[in-house]
DNA sequence: CTTGATTCCGAAAGCGCTTTCGGAATAGCA
DNA sequence: TGCTATTCCGAAAGCGCTTTCGGAATCAAG
């Protein structure tokens, strides 16, 4: 493996290891026939550089990490695999390589962090779903380490980031919901230290308020991000007496649960009850019924989080790369207008309508 | 960034890099006394090796790549998912890498291996989703690399696999289709490039052999592998008089579109028509109705994977690890006796039981 | 033909770490 | 005490590549 080194080339050539590495790498103190010379050598032997060396006389890494989400089965969440992949294509425009690191706990991603960031493989980091106040970006700023995160952390002035505006989301939720004439709507959210949850939850609050609708704990329920979570917070919230007409769901993945409770207790979704969920996610379509959701702009997200990195990288000012996007409502058949004996109007064709 | 160096943790000890490097690293030669010495001080300054230097003296690149199945939207495929944890669960009991690499078509495949491979930037290399004549699979064998694929090829004997023995499931779910009472069995399937797909169908035209069936081209639909590619081939399938009263999917994803289209023609899943997916996919508990399916052991494949990786890595030969799985029928409600005005039984209790 | 500017390449140092080799200091034994 | 065997560490080479520096050869201009 790995026979056709340098030197190699630069004893075929009658030529020395340095003068074969410019002519590679385009110095302009190399003659045009010499570069085609080794251009040629180069490619009869199938040379390629060493990366490791390449990397360590360079000092740069040409490699990115993303970080995983600690937790059980984060990585499954979809929205983990586009990012992924638009990453991917946005470090493929320079040749660089994507590392993927999973931490198994909490508590040791800033070791982690540490260690990434020291060893040198990699030249920037991407992470998401950051807390609301985050102590890997803390450490990462003064490391002055260039990274970029998926999400925002309450203060989010000083670094770069790509969020999606869930807040404004749910109020548009809330409005859409109580233009349905629904007065009870439930909240079902994530645990709270993720900024987002928090997030989600205010535009929840915010929503009512600006709809003069009181905001009633007892309508709100926190639960784990996953379908038997969301499962069991709408089984508490269906089952007191005067339960809501409308629940909110701050995850696709939660509000599929919420359906099953719903279908459960002999009820109909989109009739009954009506559910909305945030995400987007392309499954939601084929659930029991369809599931409403605040739909992110999720195609590209991980290519411009990938490009925004690389330009930070590039000695970019990470303030100058922020970017807020914002969720719009698709309608499939799980929400409908309040009032016993409803029946659910047709919103569509129970399709996308993108 | 990494101030701290062999060099500079060396000054500070009074001792050579050498020295320190071989206490950091175990070396017998080296009195207990600085062994302590050396671990105390790199723990002071907070000492992390750098990877590229380490790696380009000893030559192994401590980092293994999953190569993505080329072609649009694969990565958004729930097995991946699981397999790049378990796989970097797997890594992360030696402190190895994990590196994603994705090709744009499958055309450039062997050319990105070969740089992968030459460029020394991995040990490993895992694959998914292999054709029936593999030219990766030949490239790699040739150059003598360590790499597992998940799946396998025509020809298997020779290379490393873990793979699901998708044939004999597909017997086992004909065999449970006509135990129901179902005769006219249609198969939906993915392109035959691809081995796996290719087994899935032979498993579904020996099980209806075995049952002494008729294997009726007519029944059989070959289609994209995703929700939209099932829906239009099931609905080629329904529409013709005499339609199937049950529908084999070779994926979970194709069988969620499939369920569409059944429900698009005022048809009911698990009563007028059964349909049964493949994969397990854990969504499949939420559609209209809850796919049964030929449920695949997923949890730790990837670790699996990783570990007969790495065991090959240390020189293990590759035909020492080849492992067989075997699928089991998790039903839920799309499956049921055929017959017009059948109710459909219930099966469960609608989830899973495991 | 000189001089000064260009063009082009060789030489060499260095990136940070590993690993072999040899030798000084110490220990073990007669 | 003298000799060999150990223990422990320094020295140095090397991994494969990049990059600076300087100088020989070529060129243009006086």
């Amino acid at each position: 493996m790995q026979r056709v080194s340098l030197k190699f080339l630069a004893k075929q050539l009658s030529l020395t290891e340095g003068t074969v590495s410019r002519a590679l790498n385009g110095y302009s103190d190399i003659s045009q026939g010499t570069v085609e010379r080794v251009r040629a050598a180069a490619e009869k032997y199938n040379y390629r550089a060493n990366h490791n060396a390449r990397r360590l006389a360079t000092g740069v890494a040409e490699t990115v990490a993303y970080m995983m989400p600690p937790g059980s089965g984060a990585i499954s969440e979809p929205f983990v695999a586009h990012l992924l992949e638009g990453i991917g294509q946005s470090l493929a425009t320079r040749g660089w390589d994507l590392l993927l690191v999973q931490v198994p706990s909490a508590e040791q991603e800033a070791e982690a962090i540490r260690k990434l960031v020291t060893s040198g493989k990699v030249s920037g980091l991407v992470l998401s779903r950051p807390y609301k106040k985050d102590a890997r970006i803390e450490l990462l700023k003064k490391m002055n380490f260039p990274f970029i995160v998926h999400g925002r952390s309450v203060n989010h002035d000083d670094y770069a980031w790509y969020d999606v505006d869930s807040e404004t989301a749910f109020v548009t939720a809330v409005d859409h919901l109580v233009m349905l004439g629904h007065r009870r709507i439930s909240f079902v959210g994530a645990p709270t230290y993720y900024n987002f949850a928090q997030m989600r939850l205010d535009g929840y609050k915010k929503g009512l308020a600006a709809n003069d609708l009181p905001i009633d704990d007892e309508l709100i329920e926190i639960c784990e991000m996953s379908d038997s979570g969301g499962e069991s917070a709408a089984s508490v919230l269906l089952d007191c007496d005067n339960h809501p007409t409308a629940i909110l769901c701050a995850t696709d993945t939660q509000a599929f649960g919420v359906l099953a409770a719903i279908r459960a207790r002999g009820l109909i979704a989109g009739k009954d009850v009506s559910v909305i969920g945030y995400d987007g996610i392309d499954f939601g379509k084929h659930t029991n019924p369809p599931l409403t959701t605040m739909a992110q702009p999720q195609a590209y997200s991980g290519r411009q989080i990938g490009d925004m990195l690389l330009a930070i990288i590039d000695g970019g000012k990470p303030t100058d790369y922020q970017e807020l996007r914002s969720a719009k409502l698709k309608r499939r058949m799980s929400d409908g207008p309040v009032g016993p004996n409803n029946l659910n109007l047709d919103v569509s064709n129970g399709g996308d309508n993108e």
